[in-house]
RNA sequence: GGAUGGAUUCCCGAGUGGCCAAAGGGGACAGACUGUAAAUCUGCUGCAAAUUGCUUCGGUGGUUCGAAUCCACCUCCAUCCA
């Protein structure tokens, strides 16, 4: 199967401007394409990962991608998809989130001689002369048909300002400057950044006369309609750092029976007729996916022996089998303990399972909480320092939240 | 620049002098049921040395025994007029 009907198949081509030459394109290794990467945090997430994926598909199959990191626009801020402004980045920020990115997104992409580029748009946006710029680019944009455009909807309802609706333009002048750079003659990207991606093929159209084209990736939606990769307590990162690869593991090991098949498609890189084969898994059957979902992507991202770790870590808790090496652990130390005990809202606090002690208290009260097996529902209990494990204790909070304690 | 409306806890949103840590809904969290799923039901949701105390209703100051609520100034946002 080629490239391009994979990715079709996979699921990720959402909208295409020029299918017919795209997939000519594509699939005989002749696309120079970018994806945009606005550094919007120090850490890569699973949005992007989905884009990283596809350029290293892309990358796979012959053709050069530019990984474009958005310090220059990070500065406007994309309003797409948003209804509210986004809080404005310090100059100091956003190079430090470039430098974030760039290491991580060589983990994935291989950059060496001329395989793939990597450039950054603060090179050519940052020292751009208003005047000159307006006059030689802005006149080819209509405001009427900006105005149009589905990423500024939701924003005409509660309000744009100035600033973010030139996004548009910025992000159409970076293809037009990479086309012209290097002969960059595509573009992916989310699907929300179709209009302004358009903006681009438009504007390389209006002043060199030349084609080029956009793709969009279709968004990961979970099946309640909303994106995935977001927890409660914000992104999932792909920086072990702000989100562990126990933590990642199991992030994909939950996700819903309805999407299991639509993320191993989409994300993994195991062969279609494999996942077929899995298509036709029901019911409890469908948690052998997800663990195959859950290790591989955590592989992917962390290495193999990572993915085994955290793999090993959750059969231990949930299965009751296999070690508990290397489950997220905390050490106590001896200052932890006042007369050789510790009040259990303190320990929990301590294992970082509850923010507050009012939670922990919450917690205790509903019955929540366990130590070593044992359901302790007295919120004055105290730990006493004999009573952990030599080899580590327990502690749970709820059915999915454990913290190995050790003594230090 | 002018007129009007608005800013409340994670989000939406009620509250227009004490009965307000603030209705209702959503979300989150916990329990039951399950398959580490979904749906459903129940509980819970500012912080803490916890029958009490402390901090919170855009900001600052004021009136009052007492302010989310009244007054003044400021900041931000929306709509209409320029």
């Amino acid at each position: 199967m080629e490239i391009y009907e994979e990715l079709k198949a996979r699921g990720l081509i959402a909208q295409v401007t020029d299918e017919a030459e795209i997939r000519e394109l594509v699939n005989n290794g002749k696309a120079v394409f970018y994806i945009g990467f606005d550094p919007t945090a120090d850490s890569l997430h699973v949005g992007h990962f989905m884009a990283l994926c596809l350029m290293k598909r892309l990358q796979m199959a012959g053709n050069k991608p530019i990984a474009l990191i958005g310090g220059g626009t990070a500065m406007i801020g994309d309003p797409s998809g948003r209804t509210d402004m986004r809080k404005m980045m310090t100059v100091e920020t956003i190079q430090h989130n470039c430098d974030c990115f760039k290491k991580q997104m060589s983990r994935f992409i291989d950059f060496s001689e001329g395989k793939a580029m990597l450039v950054n748009n603060a090179e050519w946006l940052t020292g751009l002369n208003y005047i000159d710029f307006i006059r030689d680019i802005g006149s080819c944009f209509s405001v009427n048909n900006m105005l149009r455009a589905e990423c500024y909807k939701q924003r005409m309802e509660q309000g744009l300002s100035f600033l973010e609706f030139n996004y548009m333009i910025m992000q159409s002048f970076d293809f037009y400057e990479l086309y012209e750079k290097y002969g960059c003659n595509m573009q992916f990207g989310g699907d929300d950044q179709w209009s302004n991606m358009l903006g681009g093929t438009e504007l390389i159209r209006k002043k060199l006369g030349k084609n080029a084209f956009a793709m969009t990736i279709t968004l990961l939606m979970n099946s309640e309609g909303k994106k995935m990769g977001k927890t409660q307590s914000g992104a999932v990162w792909l920086d072990p750092e702000k989100t562990s690869p126990f933590d990642f593991y199991q992030y994909w090991r939950n996700v819903a029976d309805a999407d299991v098949l639509k993320c191993l498609r989409m994300l993994t890189f195991l062969p279609l007729e494999q996942i077929d084969e899995m298509d036709k898994w029901e019911g409890s059957q469908l948690n052998r996916a997800k663990e195959i979902l859950a290790y591989e992507l955590t592989a992917l991202v962390h290495g193999e022996e990572e993915a085994k770790k955290a793999e090993a870590g959750a059969k231990a808790l949930f299965a009751g089998v296999g070690d508990t090496e290397h489950m997220p652990t905390t050490t106590l130390k001896d200052e932890d303990f006042a007369d050789g005990s510790i009040d259990l809202i303190s320990l929990l606090q301590k294992a970082e399972l509850v923010g507050t002690r009012n939670e922990g208290r919450r917690a205790i009260e509903q019955g929540g909480v366990t130590l070593d097996d044992e359901k302790i529902m007295d919120v004055k209990y105290t730990v006493a320092k004999e009573a952990i494990r030599a080899e580590g204790s327990i502690l749970r909070r709820g059915k999915k939240k454990f913290k190995k304690i050790c003594l230090g």
